[in-house]
Parts: structure tokens; sequence; C-alpha cells
DNA sequence: CGGGACTCCTGCCAGC
DNA sequence: TGCTGGCAGGAGTCCC
């Protein structure tokens, strides 16, 4: 479920509790993630301080003070919790559950705890294990097999039609499956990919090299819009629940087709039905009357 | 090589 | 009430 917007607001929640921070102590509860974790994780990582914390597609990247970059996946059910002594004095920005340090249970999800300078835990759970975690040099970030081929951020202005026309152009494949495609888009996922194509007014049928043209120029501006709007929510959630409990990787958003099937289209002028259909295995919702 | 199907994993929920 | 089966989905891998 996370996506490009939830993982942003993941970010903007941990950063102030990484960067500056030194990880005194890591705890890593099993062998792998999705992945194996790297030779020597926790060897690696204790003592070094983070340097900035960055977002590139849907994965993480804590940048360390000896130049590692520790990446870091969501997968589907991957959260972070940061959690404070009772009584700490939280730096501004710090978004942390307070609680007496006996008291802290762990859980048989939780599989990476790292211990910060300051007292701050911030612990990763992952009950699907989708998610990953490992380390490469920051500066090489790019010659990572995981990044190697991942295509624009769609938030920078290097997201264009004529970048998407040229991506689509002679692409048999749906659109809808296009807009998966990490290649070329980074950081869409199923929901945002239905909720643009709906803005859009694109089928999620449609073949995706008679996309290029008026129907591109409307599909990158609904992108956008969707999933800024999506990053203003998190954030206003994060003011809402992090401070309750800490906990990132989730939050409700109103979504206008997904998982609304046999609901009434929102398009004032529409009569139309949300339906749910099938694509390479992965549910899309769309309103035919709107999208063609 | 493009594109679709399959796969990892577990929680949750509908249906019997 | 309790079990079962299906579904959810990110992204690598495999196969046609």
């Amino acid at each position: 479920m996370p996506e490009l917007p939830e993982v942003e607001t993941v970010r903007r929640g941990l950063e102030a509790a990484f960067v500056g921070n030194v990880i005194a102590k890591v705890d890593q509860r099993r062998p792998d993630l999705r992945f194996p974790f790297p030779d020597h994780f926790v060897s690696r990582l204790e003592g070094r301080k983070t340097v900035a914390l960055h977002r590139r597609a849907k994965y993480l990247v804590a940048e360390l003070d000896d130049g590692t970059a520790l990446i870091m996946h969501l997968g589907m059910s991957g959260r972070f919790t940061v959690y404070a002594p009772q009584g700490h004095v939280l730096r501004p920005g710090v978004f942390a559950h307070q609680v007496a340090t006996s008291g802290l249970d762990i859980g048989a999800h939780d599989h990476v705890i790292f211990d910060f300078e300051d007292g701050l835990r911030v612990v990763f759970s992952d009950h699907r294990r989708f998610g990953l975690m490992t380390l490469h040099p920051f500066k090489d970030l790019n010659g990572h097999k995981l990044f190697a081929s991942i295509g624009v951020e769609p938030l920078s202005e290097v997201l264009t039609s004529s970048y998407l026309d040229q991506k689509l152009s002679g692409k048999r494949t749906p659109i809808k499956s296009a807009l998966l495609d990490q290649k070329i888009v980074a950081g869409i996922g199923n929901i945002y990919a239905c909720e643009a194509l709906f803005y859009a007014g694109i089928s999620p049928r449609r073949s995706s090299h008679t996309v290029p043209g008026k129907r591109s120029m409307r599909l990158v501006q609904s992108i956008q819009s969707v999933l800024s709007r999506a990053i203003e929510a998190g954030g206003s959630s994060l003011r809402d629940y992090a401070q309750a409990d800490g906990e990132l990787g989730y939050f409700q958003t109103q979504f206008a087709v997904y998982d609304r099937e046999g609901e009434a289209c929102q398009t004032a002028s529409c009569d139309g039905t949300i339906q749910r259909l099938v694509q390479s295995n992965r549910s899309t919702f769309f309103c035919s009357n709107c999208q063609r």
C-alpha cells in the first residue's frame, strides 16, 4: 500500500529523528526480509550518524556520515514507529510515542530496531516481509541494481508529457500497467494509478501507444495533482496521529475510484457506477463513462 | 525483448 | 463459532 505519498510522509515523519542522530545500537531480528540483509549489516550501522534522509521512488535512503546509504523499502506492510523514553524532551519535528523504557514489548513482526544515541528508538515492522533493507555507497546509488533502471520522479519537472510520449509510443500494454511500471515513472502504485487515470479521463484499458498527445498532457497533470494532494493529506495525518503513537506507514485518504466498486461515480454530471476489473493480476477501479 | 503470470508473506474477511 | 479460501499488493523473476 505505501506508494510515493505514503513513503514521502514516512520520510518527513522520520527525518528529524534520524538526521544528526547517531545510531548507537541495531537489533536485526532475522536474517532476511524480502532479501537477506547484507553482511555485517549491524556493525556497519552502529556508530554512524545520519546526514540526510532521502526518498527515491518508494525507497527511503538514509545517507550516513561514512558515505554509506542505508536503503529501505516498506514493501506492502512495512511501518516505522518512533519511541521516546517517558519524559524525554523531543527535539522539534520529532514525532514519537512516549513510553516507559521498561514497557517496550518487541512484536513478532518487529524486524529491525534502531536505538539512537539520544534515546530515541525506531522500530521497523513488516508482517508480510515484502520490505527490504540494504547498504550501498551513497555516491553510487544509481549504480545499485534496485535503482539502475528506475524512471523519473513524478513530482519533478523531468516528468513531462513529451517524456511520457516517448516511453509510451509503441507500447501495446494497457496504460494502467504502464503506470505501474517503475521504469517509466517511479513511485506510482495500484491506488494512484487508478486515481490518476480517473482524473485524466483515460480508460485503464486504453493501449499505451494511443495516450501520447492531449491525453498524456492530462495524465501528467493528474499524476502530479493526485500525488501532491495525497502528500498534503499525509502531512496533516502526520500531525494528527504521529504525535499520538509515532507510527508511520499508512494514512487514510478519500479515493475517487479505488476500492469503490459499485458506488456512484463522483463526477457531478455522471450517473455511472465504479467498476472493477483485473489487469495483470491486480484490481483496477474506474468509471467507464468518464474514462475513455 | 515485451508483456503477462507467478511468487514471496501474513492478516483479514466473506462465506459456509 | 470456527475453518477455509480468496484477496490484498511491490517488484523481481520466469516463461512464452
